[in-house]
DNA sequence: GGATACTTCTACGTAACGTAGAAATGTTTC
DNA sequence: GAAACATTTCTACGTTACGTAGAAGTATCC
């Protein structure tokens, strides 16, 4: 239970980005911008989505329990459920788990991790 | 470039066990006992799947460059490019390179590892 | 209570994957 | 070397996930 579509994925970026619960028109409003001003390939171009087509996508990822909306306020309003570094670490786990060998994969983990990244795991590590 | 199907995956995993390169056939008659003898419900139930199914998948595999065959040979024999360790821990690290606040993640990621799994990072990481 | 905003339902196109037959190509045997 | 057999490639279909959005239903507001 976990990849993403682009869309879904661009929904949750924003998501995770802003602090606030969203709702749908405010998402459909920075997906254009965004996608406007990132210039690059990145896939969906300039593409001013319906407001049904971020609303669709809001109900999957809901589905699949990465966001939460409350149901009360009229325009509903949307937020994630868990931080991004949350959600990237739980897949982390998620791809650890999915190999037998644990111990193996964290040693290939480890040998290709940059300077930076060793030494925050050092401190994480030394401090427990 | 990462997900695989179930029975993709059946296959890397055999191809991952198994030392040699195998064919196509001995793959089929594998996938058939694994099934049968792993009772639980692992999803494909003992079918008997066709030699032209493994073959397919094969080459799917083949051409997301997991999956490597000696063409020379006739009955061609076909083996994992990488390691399972290898190919998972490039998994995480793709994980991880899709958040931007990569120490936010490891920081959880490292928070909700095992002891044991702790203590091999420890090792791996000089701090023992 | 009709106009307006919002949500849900339904639906279609595309791509990945499980699945395998038909057709093509290579190998073995008499 | 041609027929029988084995292996591989091509083509194809069903299913599911996802991008996409109109139609229809429901709430809100003046």
């Amino acid at each position: 239970m976990a990849s993403l579509g682009e869309l879904e994925r661009a929904v949750m970026d924003l998501l995770w980005a802003g602090q606030e619960a969203a709702t749908a028109n405010t998402l459909r409003d920075l997906l254009a911008q965004t996608t406007r001003t990132e210039g690059g390939t990145t896939g969906h171009e300039g593409k001013d989505l319906a407001v049904t087509t971020v609303l669709t996508v809001l109900s999957r990822l809901e589905r699949k329990g990465l966001v939460e909306r409350e149901r009360g306020t009229r325009p509903h309003r949307y937020q994630a459920v868990s931080s991004r570094a949350d959600h990237t670490a739980e897949l982390m786990h998620e791809v650890l788990g999915s190999a037998p060998d644990r111990e193996a994969v964290l040693a290939r983990f480890i040998g290709s991790v940059t300077d930076t990244e060793a030494e925050t795991l050092r401190k994480l590590l030394g401090l427990s």
